[in-house]
DNA sequence: CTGTTAGCGCCTTCAA
DNA sequence: TTGAAGGCGCTAACAG
């Protein structure tokens, strides 16, 4: 009942698996079977080894199995913040998976600062990460990250952004996701187009535009204004891109938003304009976070499943650690749906 | 310039102190002092040492130092979820916070599941976290949650809900948020009150609840319905709660959301209804998240400041972590602020 | 099937 | 000021 040094306020010395088979009188090989329920320990030795563990409290030290098996049981994730949904969404379910396979996730947030990011990195590989997952800062430089990380065999896999082909990579399939967006609004007879925010220099922002723009050009509707309005991911920025478009005296007919977070700013600002979006303008974004369904009106936007992302993305990084077989890069897209509502389906030209 | 194994494919040792030491002519010791660049070395040796280490690709380990010193340089943190965009941007200025102080974040996502919540902390515990913030799942039994936590002797804090005052604890003042948003709505001439939202059995809500109808008996406004309409904290449930309200046929002066997710879910609720938030029932809500102030109409919100509530934890468990003397337990709290908007300040009785 | 032993890489004491 | 050596708690190899 009374284990050495249960004393409150005196520093108790750990229990380590020697006592615990001292105890029980057993070696510490049995000891450390018990742990692992071994089906070759008999149950009478298990019982009695059990009984000692709780008798000293033992708790098993994680940190210098890992240490002795060169394995950390860690998956590092870097990304630039959470504030976004689709961002929370995947690392929540990342995290998931890698805990339900028995590894626990360090969780870096880089603020798209490429120096706090390079030292989240470095950090994480002197921690001994077993595999680490990267949504890229705006602004990092491919051949610099591409030295971090061959660096180490760790195996390593990017999220959203990417800058080629020659890593794993799972993400949004971003240009059909803006293909299948061009198409629903030039079935609805749009004829002139505005995009609105989207990280600057970013493979996502790239590929959904090129898609978006290859079938406006397809069907004959035209960008306003030529030169894109930009910004960060913010409710904020999507009000004033959308002051900064209304101001130039450009009223397109549709208002194309980079994510929901920015399509909530340009809600706000139409409606502060005396514009309804769906009437007025039709609007759609990307995404489809929650909610979006319950914005007035209801926002149309292309579903592009980060639950699905983070989960994909957990399970190439496991099997890249339980296989570290170097094989071709993966890169795994994870095919996007429209969610048609008022937003857009209300509109008509006048 | 050739380290030992780089060459592809074959398993590459990892280099050592040792190593390094050994090719730099100096002793273990001396390698160990210029790592943390003490200035007792002499500059010739640092730079040779420095150089030995980049010829070798050395990469401090610094899981077999955490191990040594029997310290983790961890610090863990268990939330239910990071959809609410309140615990998002609270997890990640604590992660700023802890970063900064040479610690990495190990991030756990209970999803309000007790049991998962249990097992994630057994694990961070077998990982010897030298400090660990919890914000508890709805239905974790104090008791057992004692139990569990005084089993170590790891700093612990509780955040945005507790359970009594024998533990450190940080959050939102929320009695205070309550008074005062009780306050506003009765100087706008409310005589009926809706509470909708909130978990079933948490402080916070307790806490609201109290603030709130303590300043509404005081000013003779009522509560409508009697029994409290709760849910998760989506906008779904948002809509779904006031959908029952409105079936019910009350239609108070005002909706009081427990937070800003579930106020967007009562914003589209009563547009679908016909009826405008700001005009027909006054509308408001705690968090003030990024994007209340561009609702339609904007929405009154008590600000309840997750960031500073996120810095707070990180510097109270650094502390405990420093100075390791068992004081008195601490409770913060942070003071809210209303922000009047349109979704009240429009509202008057007609 | 079970016990003993060596050592993972670093930090810390101790000696030179 | 610097070098050598021991050991943190566990696992894996080996011996019995």
């Amino acid at each position: 009942m009374s284990a050495p040094g249960t004393g409150k306020g005196e520093h108790m010395a750990r229990v380590t698996l020697k006592d615990v088979s001292r105890l029980a009188g057993v070696g510490t090989t049995t000891a450390s079977l018990v742990l692992r329920d071994s089906p070759t320990i008999p149950d009478e030795t298990k019982v009695r080894v059990r009984a000692a563990m709780d008798e000293l409290g033992y708790v098993y030290n994680r940190q210098a199995a890992m240490f002795r098996r060169q394995r950390s049981m860690a998956i590092g994730l870097v990304v630039t913040e959470i504030g976004n949904p689709y961002f929370a969404d995947l690392a929540m379910h990342l995290e998931q998976q890698v805990f339900d396979a028995g590894y626990t996730l360090l969780m870096c947030y880089s603020r798209d600062d490429v120096q706090r990011q390079d030292s989240q990195i470095r950090r994480l590989y002197e921690r001994g990460i077993d595999g680490l997952a990267l949504l890229p800062a705006v602004g990092t430089d491919p051949t610099e990250l591409k030295h971090l990380v061959d660096s180490s065999s760790t195996p390593f896999i990017l999220i959203a952004r990417h800058f080629g082909l020659e890593q794993d990579y799972v993400g949004a399939d971003n240009r059909v996701a803006g293909q299948i967006l061009g198409r629903h609004l030039a079935d609805l007879g749009v004829r002139t187009l505005t995009l609105l925010g989207g990280p600057e220099d970013a493979s996502a922002t790239h590929e959904r535009i090129n898609g978006l723009t290859g079938i406006a050009a397809e069907s004959g509707t035209a960008m306003v204004p030529s030169r894109r309005i930009t910004g960060a991911s913010t409710v904020v920025a999507g009000a004033e891109g959308t002051a900064q478009l209304l101001d130039n005296g450009d009223l397109p007919d549709a208002i194309v938003a980079y994510n929901d977070v920015i399509a909530t700013g340009v809600y706000a600002e139409l409606h502060a304009r005396g514009l309804r979006p769906g009437r007025d303008v039709a609007v759609a974004s990307f995404d489809d976070n929650p909610g979006a369904s319950h914005q007035v009106p209801p926002l149309t936007s292309m579903a592009t499943f980060p639950d699905r992302c983070g989960e994909i993305c957990a399970s190439i990084l496991l099997e890249r650690i339980e296989q570290p077989e170097p094989l071709a890069p993966r890169h795994d897209l994870v095919a996007p749906r429209l969610r048609i509502r008022a937003s857009t389906a209300g509109w008509a030209r006048r």
